[in-house]
DNA sequence: CAGCTGTTTTACCATATGGTAAAAAGCACT
DNA sequence: AGTGCTTTTTACCATATGGTAAAACAGCTG
């Protein structure tokens, strides 16, 4: 629980008697491997933040191609969270990539922390702006090769490489497993 | 001025004495082709609403090549806006594509209104995560082939095409312009 | 209209990646 | 250890894209 409460205050101040009413409206929960958080055609009705475990946002296209769209590790928010806020439909999901931990926050606890806490919509969207301004920095990028992307990857998620399957990996670089592999090959 | 309360109003109720009061705040800027909005190394100093013209958020990489990672066309805001925010140092050019025409909002204006409009903070934090939403959801996909991402960005930005200089476009698709010159010949 | 300048197209070859298939390796369960 | 599963690696060939260079085109200016 610590966790969470170190991650918060590096957006804002909270009081002690603030802390707590953030503890008392969260709830922690487990859900195992391949276990979606959430999912198309749902409702998102939680709020996470990831204590152990790797997740995955990812799709499939019209032709059953299996696209990873994002990795959350430990200490992320996790949320689809427009569609959260908005109470509209998923489009994604959000799957556990291995076995987690996650401290979670229904819609009423969530809007209850606006209601209670002063300058809580100002750390959350803080938050929620940062998650999001930084997840569209460190996805592959377009014009790099598959080499490169790869590399990148390491850099930004140096603990997930053996963590997930190669090809969920392969689906976020948007390579095939069998390029990756050769790629893994020609690098070491 | 019209095109911009518009655009407000999607996300929230202002009555007339809030919706003067925005306008009064707000400023028309022009712009020509290839000026910058932001840039790297600076800090963001407005808030941009693109009236006429397209803009490209782009950066070069180390290597010296110019990556577009965005456009942004009539009607949309235009930020860097978690370095707005923090007043921190941009990492990337917003640059005017096209003769442009804004309205812009200094950082003590765009202050002003959250002090002054009781709903404006929350007006504001969904128009800002809806955009950064959209955007990340309209990039090329790196798991498609350039022929696929291109008639994608046909699709989402059907005006452009014939606005931009097509280099604009192959950096943002992540391939060489004259590989695009090829893909666009196979199609017609 | 001629002469610049910058943009777009074409051409050629080299190479990275995809598609398909099979082999190998890793892992759980008996 | 042996049997079935899934995941990862290898191999082969086909193809899309990159790199380099040159030609064609478009827009501007005198």
């Amino acid at each position: 629980m610590k966790q969470l409460i170190d991650y918060i205050l590096q957006y804002g101040h909270l009081n002690e008697e603030q802390i707590n009413f953030v503890i008392q409206r969260s709830k922690v929960i487990s859900l195992q491997k391949d276990e979606c958080f959430s999912q198309p055609g749902k409702i998102p009705r939680q709020v996470g933040f990831v204590l152990e475990g790797v997740f995955r946002g990812h799709y499939y296209t019209n032709d059953g191609e299996d696209v990873t769209r994002c990795f959350i590790g430990e200490n992320s928010l996790m949320v689809d969270y427009v569609n959260f806020e908005a109470q509209t439909v998923a489009t994604e999901y959000l799957q556990a990539c291995t076995d987690a931990q996650l401290i979670v926050f229904s819609k009423q606890s969530w809007d209850e922390l606006s209601e209670k806490i002063e300058s809580w919509d100002n750390i959350k969207n803080k938050m929620v702006q940062l998650c999001m301004y930084q997840k569209s920095r460190t996805g592959p990028v377009v014009s790099q090769d598959a080499t490169t992307r790869y590399l990148e990857f390491i850099n930004n998620y140096p603990t997930l490489i053996n963590r997930v399957p190669l090809t969920y990996i392969a689906s976020y670089l948007g390579v095939t497993q069998q390029s990756l592999s050769r790629i893994r090959k020609n690098i070491h």
